[in-house]
DNA sequence: TCGCCCTCCTC
DNA sequence: CCATGTGAGGGCGA
């Protein structure tokens, strides 16, 4: 029995949930940005619209780049507001849930479905499902997705993406070699430029090159997990399967300083918000952590960490203070140039024992 | 296993 | 001074 997997990508996401609140934008270009507020207009546009993309705007680019490509064509500027697009990714999300078999959340605006059991693997009612979805999600949020359906994530994914905007992607089990064949590698999810860059090197630039690369040859460039990520996926047969509900494993705050600096003390005052954040993200999360990362992204954009394993898995407020404090000292000794941008990160995360699960534990509930 | 680094994903 | 913020996962030396 074929899976019949699907993945689903709110189109522009940030900037088209402006223009639902506010039809009056839709006509102009419409840019999303972080502002880092190191100067007037330093930051980066998270998402454009495709009126904004028309006129050579992208996702990364510096907002002060931006806006000169934009100039004289009356863009609307609006910073993120990342609560705001949450709250619209949940109603979704659950709206999907309700009418998929499995359903994996892979970011604000995208996840991962299963429709296996609920169409016994036949793709024409998997179809009209997606259809299904897509119609709903129009008529309740007013906005446009796009969907691919495949026999595995990594063909789902490439059927989302060509889709876009708005579209649905259906590639059947028996056409998954030729919608893959001439796909450039870079396309695959997991292949970013580097990736792309050996492949190439090997004289590989196509998925299909790829399927009939010797998979050795493969291991030995890109290690075990890698190169047989790349040889499944290349035939788009990848098992990974939907899952659903996984677990955060790390949460962490990252912030643009004002002004660069090697001074560990300056570096953590600017990071006080950041610390209070990442205790509330534990508490409301119920979870503690085992081990805190300082990290420090310097004036050339390299990244440097220090950082420091508990025995036991902790969550009190003030340790993350002190020991993130301490770790940038010894960080900030460590690196030869200014810090731009510093962050702290919590990992190995555990569920708390707190005192009503444990008396549960000890006495369940009847 | 830890500590650190690298690569990648999305907007 | 153009270059955000969050999270997942793997490789590798010690």
């Amino acid at each position: 029995l074929d899976r019949v997997v699907g993945h689903i990508d709110l189109d522009y996401f940030y900037a088209q949930v402006e223009e639902v609140q506010d039809s009056s934008i839709k006509s102009r270009p419409v840019i999303v940005c972080v502002f880092s507020g190191r100067s007037e207009d330093s930051g980066v546009v998270s998402t454009a619209n495709y009126k904004a993309r028309e006129l050579g705007v992208h996702s990364g680019m510096p907002i002060s780049i931006a806006k000169k490509k934009l100039l004289g064509s009356d863009p609307v500027v609006i910073p993120m507001d990342h609560k705001k697009y949450e709250i619209v990714s949940e109603r979704i999300m659950q709206d999907v849930a309700d009418n998929v078999d499995i359903i994996e959340s892979t970011g604000i605006d995208e996840a991962f479905f299963d429709l296996t059991s609920s169409t016994g693997g036949d793709y024409s009612q998997g179809r009209k499902l997606a259809e299904s979805i897509k119609q709903s999600i129009m008529r309740k949020e007013n906005l446009t997705c796009s969907i691919g359906l495949g026999r595995s994530k990594v063909v789902a994914k490439l059927g989302s993406d060509m889709a876009k905007p708005g579209g649905l992607i259906v590639v059947l089990p028996e056409s998954t070699e030729s919608f893959l064949r001439d796909l450039p590698v870079a396309k695959l999810y997991g292949v970013g430029p580097k990736t792309a860059s050996s492949l190439k090197e090997l004289g590989i630039d196509t998925i299909g090159e790829l399927a009939r690369a010797d998979p050795q040859n493969l291991e030995s460039k890109f290690g075990r997990k890698l190169s047989g990520y790349l040889v499944a996926s290349s035939k788009g047969e990848d098992d990974d399967p939907v899952k659903a509900g996984s677990e955060p494993t790390q949460f962490s705050r990252v912030i643009t300083l004002k002004k660069d600096t090697r001074d560990a003390r300056e570096a953590f005052s600017q990071l006080a918000d950041a610390v209070t954040s990442l205790q509330d993200k534990l508490s409301s999360t119920n979870k503690s952590f085992r081990t805190i990362t300082a990290v420090g992204i310097l004036t050339d954009l390299s990244a440097h960490t220090k950082s420091k394993t508990f025995e036991a898995p902790v969550n009190n407020a003030m340790i993350i203070g002190e020991n993130a404090r301490t770790l940038f000292e010894d960080l900030s000794r460590s690196v030869d140039k200014d810090f731009r941008r510093v962050g702290i990160r919590i990992s190995g995360l555990a569920d708390n024992i707190d005192q009503k699960s444990l008396s549960e534990f000890l006495q369940p509930a009847r």
